[in-house]
DNA sequence: ATTATTTAAGTTGTGCACAATTAAATTTTA
DNA sequence: TAAAATTTAATTGTGCACAACTTAAATAAT
């Protein structure tokens, strides 16, 4: 069916404002509905990249006897030596729930030591135990080889990481408020 | 301590260029060191913002009585009526270990059927129940609430997603080498 | 045709995530 | 200061993720 048999040479002006109208709606909701999958997109790909990024640091880290979380919290631990679960939860947006079980899995495998304060017994204090300290040296080639996996030049790297950031920073504090 | 005090007026001049090139050390040191920072904020702003965002859908899919991961085999089954557990998982990016119990608890909240192909019985097709397919229409306000929530203007979102694509892309194909 | 290889899904075990709840210590308030 | 409210961790239960392995069917190689 070629296009030309689509003229509106029998249409009354009224009609054709009306087949306009619709043509017009018709438009946006295609419009929209392209909106909607490109949001679906994004979402589904922050969520496969964070799987393949974990996936990348993996063969690293098995050789640490470690996994990915345990990883984020001794970055944290390398900085500061010294942290409650609290403080913890704050920096890597994680639980009590989660950072507890994790946090004596490390304290098992010899990583960290954990004790109540004494000055607030609510809190426990997280420290590094020697081996823990130890481990940042055979740690110390990994973020250079995952930025080199990554396959980012400095620009697409700087950009890529504005964009998550501000991305995290806004839906972190929508989902605080509420 | 000012920095007048700093001037290398007693120096001989290979003492001069020794202090020189130990400072330049140092610079590049720093540098690379930022660099490293760098790389773990990105790796940690994606797996934070991969936990924000499904935070962000949960109330939604709350109430449709599903999981980030169920809504995302929706989404590819209101395109598509039919699968199978592998292509799922290619387009997913998840395995078997994953899927199986996944649907299973799909079929079991009678969303979606499962069975045997018979022309391969290795395969097992995945198909939408009725109650799967009116579920599209409780679910069409998400992708408008959830592009509202991330608080990005269309450019930045289109931005975003060019970068995390880029990312998931690359990284994908790196793992897959492997 | 029979054996070997490959493919597809399922199973098992470990480790997150997180909601909801509980328990205990501390701080606030009446 | 005694009771109420808040803070901090821990606990419980559910649902992913994924590595490693098993099972069964289909395809390829001999």
């Amino acid at each position: 069916m070629s296009t030309k048999q689509l003229k509106l040479t029998s249409f009354s002006n009224q009609d054709k404002l009306i087949v306009h109208n619709l043509l017009q709606k018709k438009v946006l909701e295609i419009e929209h509905n392209d909106q909607l999958k490109l949001e679906n997109q994004l979402c589904f790909s922050v969520y496969a990249c964070s799987r393949e990024i974990t996936k990348m640091y993996r063969p690293y880290l098995d050789k640490l006897g470690i996994t990915y979380p345990q990883y984020l919290v001794l970055l944290v631990l390398w900085e500061q030596h010294e942290t409650t679960v609290k403080a913890l939860g704050a920096e890597l947006y994680l639980d009590s729930g989660t950072l507890t079980p994790l946090l004596k899995r490390m304290e098992e495998s010899g990583l960290v030591r954990r004790e109540r304060s004494k000055e607030d017994e609510r809190r426990v204090m997280v420290r590094l135990t020697t081996k823990g300290e130890e481990l940042k040296d055979d740690a110390s080639i990994i973020p250079d080889a995952m930025a080199t996996n990554s396959g980012l030049s400095k620009e697409e790297f700087t950009k890529a990481l504005t964009s998550f950031q501000q991305l995290l920073d806004h839906i972190h504090s929508v989902n605080d408020k509420k």
